[in-house]
RNA sequence: GGCCAGGUAGCUCAGUUGGUACGAGCAUCCGCCUGAAAAGCGGAGGGUCGCCGGUUCGACCCCGGCCCUGGCCA
């Protein structure tokens, strides 16, 4: 019935109670929760990530929340390393890994045979510099000569995945793979279990998401993070809610401008998560509020 | 009650001196994504141009009437 290296994903669109079905799987398999949300891992971000509470995080042991400082730039590889870590660390000490979050590609990263061929900020730079000098047409042709496979996959007016490209045939000497691995897991006993909200009823609980946000302080939050260096990191001051926030500290927005635009960022952002997950055939999708959810989960898992 | 402005895509609006609406932004739906994935890039659907009648070979654009919205005046 126990299986010693059985590895347990909770995925799904945001707002869809992934938190707590991890927290009541991990309390039923002896487990501990691994976080997989790109905004999650920055301190002080709690509201507008609907982090999971204090009493959510002390009844079983969570890793990987609040890890990095909102000035720091979040990035794949590097957390696909701690994640896969923090695995291994459970595993070893018999306890069951539940990875929860939304961020698609992280999920990926860790799950998947996924390898990042390195970055060098130098570099990067450099293509950086080539575009803003020669143009994105420029660049793409400059790809198309190196790589024309990479270049076929990548639109010319995505800037950034033309630099990324350049830049990894600099560093390695090889073509960039530029496409998505299939969807074949590292660990032997994976169970991957998705949250199914219709669209309809995950556009309310959004916008209710969103009020009970700014009820709860995250104008305070965000303007307290500002002051802390919110503004001077690459990744942090994109997330949704935030964004928006810091533009309206700014003048640049009424309050209410802010709000609408994190109702309706938010909402496509679990579109296109709810998307992107859809397509993953490993996913067993559980209806959202199912009573027994945790119970009909934990069947899946145990199989 | 009178005058003025306006009624065009779900929303906010462009547009045609009368010849099958180049529409745009946002929204919606869909696709791509390998070191910013709460980010980035792309595609598609959608309009009997307020209603009725007239003029015309032909009207969303002209004329008449009506309805609705906003403003001003009584």
């Amino acid at each position: 019935m126990s299986v010693p290296d059985r590895v347990v994903s909770v995925v799904g669109p945001t707002a869809s109670g992934k938190s707590s079905l991890a927290v009541g799987l991990a309390q039923r398999l002896g487990g501990e929760i691994v976080n997989a949300d790109s905004m999650q891992l920055y301190r002080g971000m709690d509201i507008g990530t609907a982090k999971p509470s204090v009493e959510e995080r002390a009844s079983v042991p969570h890793h990987l929340f609040d890890v990095l400082d909102v000035t720091e730039p979040a990035a794949v590889a590097e957390f696909q390393g701690q994640a896969r870590a923090a695995i291994a660390d459970c595993l070893a000490r018999g306890a069951t890994p539940v990875l929860v979050g939304g961020s698609a590609l992280y999920v990926r990263a860790v799950v998947d045979r996924l390898d990042f061929p390195g970055t060098d900020p130098q570099v990067r730079d450099h293509w950086k510099a080539e575009l803003a000098a020669r143009g994105p047409e420029a660049l793409h042709a400059e790809l198309a000569r190196r790589d024309p496979a990479a270049a076929a996959q990548i639109l010319p007016t995505n800037d950034r995945r033309v630099v990324r490209a350049l830049e990894v045939i600099d560093l390695t000497g090889e073509p960039f793979a530029a496409t998505m691995p299939a969807y074949e897991s590292v660990f032997e006993h994976l169970t991957m279990l998705g949250l199914d909200v219709p669209r309809e009823v995950l556009d309310v609980r959004l916008t209710e998401r969103v009020d009970q946000m700014w009820a709860a302080g995250f104008v305070d939050e965000v303007r307290a993070l500002r002051d802390a260096g919110l503004e001077d990191g690459p990744t942090a001051e994109r997330a949704i809610g935030y964004q928006q926030i810091l533009a309206f500290l700014r003048g640049e927005t009424t309050e209410a401008e802010a709000r609408e635009a994190t109702v309706t960022g938010t909402r496509k952002f679990a579109r296109r998560q709810d998307r992107l997950f859809r397509k993953d055939p490993r996913i067993h999708w559980l209806p959202y509020d199912a009573p027994d959810l945790v119970d009909r989960a934990l069947a899946i898992v145990v199989g």
